[in-house]
DNA sequence: GTTACTTTGTGAAATCATTCACAAGCACCG
DNA sequence: CGGTGCTTGTGAATGATTTCACAAAGTAAC
């Protein structure tokens, strides 16, 4: 299949989203103007994101919510859980442990490593903070999907080097440094500074 | 002057950061390329970046990294101390308050607010989580620039809405759910629930 | 001071993403 | 069953961003 770029997977993931909504609601059908008018784009945005997958739609209805709910939850590949390990049991670390959304979306936590004493052993959502020590020969019984990357930006390439050797997939980055990868892994990176600096300058360029 | 794309004004950040640590390193001038390798980009695009805001190097020679950061500070607006209110005080917003690259970077974290009686009163920082009955008095005379917004999905809306009435001029949504605001405020998101699922998305899509 | 070498700054070209605009398909109504 | 109204799917057009490629400007060596 041709590339797909990002923006349209991740408005993929918001309309996923929206559909879900609408289904509690028990509406039947909905239209690429109402996904659209929730996501804050347009119409033939939503047309054209979803065509890149196939046609899912009715003309003159719309799209069968459930229909498409289910189609986008495969093209997004979360028909299946994904086991997913926490590096760093830090302040960050800790609040994703216990954060509800990714359970619900079938990311499953299995293992949490840290170097500190003082967090070792501790549980978090039931999970037990296990020794960074440990973490090769546990990779190794548990074979994870992806990582969650929240240590001090010092550490973070060493340990993505450790997580790829390991064979993991893909790296979600909290740290605040760009990390290297090789290519048949997927890298991706959350940085909150950055973010707040994005506003910053939107916030001096106000008027321009 | 012209519009910036959020892209360019992403890699200053980064290219800010480089800066910082090369000079940490005594280095006293960086070419586009070191730039470039440094941030996952090319030098042509470094080159570009800049040339939106003036000319910054030395043919032959590359770019003064002491002057290319001020310029870099006062363009991204880092110059001055932003005044910073998070709202929410559960794991993410706590994790926020205590983070420190925030501070490092000039953002002052003013206040914090919750509804929870657990919470209300903790000190984070040095900060006190406060009532958020309490917020729009307290907004009033800090007058804070930017907010974060830690809360749960139901709630986002109806507190950025009261944020916007209190006058924030930026807002940086850690909530899972998209915001409308007004055009004078800026807002960005953080959805760690997305960027989960655009690595299952590449995950399940490895070879095409 | 001349030559060799390096690196910037920037139009032009290429690539990538969004928006437009409309034919085609389907439901509903009388 | 034909007309009306609505909504999709999609080429074509537009707009945005990145990459290319090279002249111009500087350094360094001798």
């Amino acid at each position: 299949m041709k590339h797909i770029a990002e923006s349209t997977v991740r408005r993929l993931s918001l309309y996923l989203r929206f559909l879900e909504e609408f289904e509690a609601h028990g509406h039947q059908t909905i239209s690429s103007g109402e996904l659209a008018s929730q996501g804050g784009t347009t119409s033939a945005q939503v047309r054209k994101d979803l065509s890149f997958f196939g046609s899912f739609g009715k003309r003159g209805l719309g799209y069968s919510v459930s229909d498409l709910s289910s189609r986008l939850r495969q093209i997004l590949g979360l028909g299946r859980p994904w086991k997913v390990v926490i590096v760093g049991a830090g302040k960050i670390g800790a609040a994703l442990a216990q954060y509800r959304g990714f359970r619900e979306r079938g990311f499953r936590i299995v293992g949490i490593y840290d170097v500190d004493p003082q967090s070792i052993g501790l549980a978090l959502d039931g999970v037990t903070v296990r020794d960074q020590r440990d973490m090769e020969t546990d990779l190794a019984s548990l074979h994870p999907d992806i990582a969650l990357l929240a240590v001090p930006a010092e550490v973070a390439q060493p340990l993505t080097d450790r997580l790829v050797a390991a064979g993991i997939g893909a790296i979600l980055n909290f740290a605040s440094t760009p990390l290297h990868v090789p290519p048949h892994v997927t890298l991706r990176s959350v940085n909150m500074a950055l973010e707040l600096e994005i506003l910053s300058y939107a916030l001096v360029n106000r008027d321009a």
